[in-house]
DNA sequence: CGCCCTTATGCTCGCGCTGAGCGGAAGCTA
DNA sequence: TAGCTTCCGCTCAGCGCGAGCATAAGGGCG
């Protein structure tokens, strides 16, 4: 039997269960994070203590404590990842049990989305600024993260070395014949985690400086505690996926909407633009919406028709969600 | 602030690292299970205690029991899931810390795929006979499943009820309109959990009966060890999407291969027959492989060239993979 | 030695999905 | 009523993909 538990191994952990809330609210994709107590702290992913004793499921005990934290009941789910690394935690590195967090995502409602006490709702891309395409690549790519990446890349030891962190650097962020993948958003946090580009790495288990404060978080985006941000772009990358085939996008929309409105929340989690006549072919031939006979005069224009969400689509097609194209060339 | 802990609730748990090992051998699916010990156990997913003082990554550990225990180097590792559910351990709902495990799929050469004293290579459609359509649309699947889940669906108590649950038979085994979605492995087996139509519905939590060893699991599966089974659903899930964008497969290949080689590993774990010119048309197109100029003669026929995997892909690419239809209808 | 069987491999055809654009419809404002 | 804005119906071309036909290149056998 290969099973085997030699003396000292079978020790106890702590299970930290964290949630990323989002929703999109005026065409923004928003996330509830905790505010920082003070000027030396940083924004924080909201997170319960799991309670082995209470609750039967994990995702029961994280539903249970983010209703009883933030009054909000979130309806779509979903594990994320388990974050066990030693560094994520300078605190326990010191002694202690080791924290393991279990990462949730959860969609919630636009019109639900109140801000709790103590709580904000962040934009996504104040922490991704190089995720956002939706007005064209973003031009920091080129013009800041290239060139430091470059400096990363000229920093290993040998030429093998070197050819690897172009190649990673040229997968992740579509430089050379790749276009940008923008589900991968986690592999550009990382890289840029590991080339020392964003705040987190140089207060992972150091000095913290007050430099978190500056603006040059304009182009590293802001950092969180410990590593929350990887959390987040774990999160933003699985939504960016499920968005194309599972109706996912429905659960931050309100009931009634028009297709631009939907549109608009489809792109801001996507961080791409849409072609808006194809985008309304393909969401009527998925099937996925239903007008509901009511028109919005709230556009300026020709007033659009109302529609919902028709949940039978789930009975009639494989994989119902918004196609869209996986990667998009340089421009 | 959200985060609090409340006293009592942090409370110790024991964390396992669970690990799917599986490859292809002889154009069939495998995965390596650690035997049952007595008649009255199960055949369970080799496992091994996660040590927070010696592993600086929770992977890492995995690779590391993993190696010390089968021998086996594997390669391509993958977190799962992370399963704390109550019921999983009967044993711990007596008291003691509640376990909860961190799966993992791994995927390892044919060559390598030793079995490791204690261990077997099980074939996977042993475990799951509704998921393998390569000859077609199983016959149990009519024959036995439908009227099964029928009398579960007719079970339910109100009209609406019956409602919810044949529609979810009719998405996770594409009965009515919707095609056969060979990624939902997991939802198909909860279904049938729920339903009490596989063996470990029966024994969970009650008295394990020897009903086990008898071939009625010719249309139940062969049941494991607590929610081992669940955790195998969610690998093959998962593996089986991954194919289509991440070039995975060829961490079951040898070295050298005949494209129909690869065909056949992509059918067994995909579960469903492919157009052979088209499947070459699509490697080729996608720059999968590259010839290596040797052929071989093993095939009867026409001598096969042999093709190695072209790592460049992943460089030109944005999710090379293999393409495959996602749903298929009623044949 | 040539026929036949088997498997590999190249090529073609046609449908449907998808990207992209044009133009009319329907409201508002001045 | 003209002009602006936004919504929405329609068309067209390219090509990805499913499916089949034809040919190549081996081995076995009479």
């Amino acid at each position: 039997m290969i099973k085997k538990s030699p003396p000292g191994s079978a020790q106890a952990v702590v299970l930290d269960l964290g949630a990323v809330i989002a929703t999109v609210a005026s065409d923004e994709p928003r996330v509830l994070l905790v505010n920082a107590k003070d000027t030396d702290s940083r924004p924080r992913l909201p997170s319960g203590p799991f309670d082995p004793e209470g609750d039967r499921t994990m995702e029961e005990g994280l539903r249970r404590w983010v209703a009883e934290q933030t009054g909000l009941a979130v309806g779509f789910v979903e594990q994320l990842y388990t974050f066990g690394d030693r560094f994520r935690d300078p605190d326990t590195r010191a002694g202690g049990p080791r924290s393991i967090s279990v990462g949730y995502v959860a969609l919630i409602r636009q019109s639900a989305a109140k801000r709790p006490a103590g709580s904000d709702w962040f934009d996504w891309y104040r922490l991704f600024p190089w995720e956002d395409w939706r007005n064209g690549r973003p031009a920091l790519l080129d013009e800041i993260l290239k060139p430091k990446i470059g400096s990363w890349i000229d920093g290993a030891g040998d030429a093998k070395a070197k050819r690897a962190r172009r190649g990673r650097m040229d997968v992740a962020f579509g430089f050379s014949d790749v276009g940008w993948d923008a589900d991968r958003v986690l592999e550009r946090y990382e890289l840029l985690y590991e080339a020392g580009l964003v705040a987190e790495t140089v207060t992972d288990g150091r000095i913290r400086t007050r430099q978190d404060q500056s603006d040059a978080h304009a182009w590293t985006g802001l950092p969180l505690h410990q590593d929350h941000r990887r959390i987040l772009a774990t999160a933003l990358g699985r939504l960016r996926g499920k968005i194309r085939y599972r109706p996912v996008i429905f659960e931050v929309m309100p009931i009634a909407f028009t297709l631009l409105q939907l549109q608009r929340a489809v792109e801001a989690l996507a961080g791409a633009p849409l072609h808006k006549q194809n985008f309304r072919r393909l969401v009527a031939a998925e099937g996925l919406v239903e007008p509901t006979g009511r028109v919005s005069s709230e556009t300026g224009g020709r007033p659009a028709e109302l529609f919902r969400f028709r949940p039978d689509v789930v009975r009639e097609r494989p994989a119902p969600g918004v196609r869209m194209p996986r990667g998009r060339r340089t421009k």
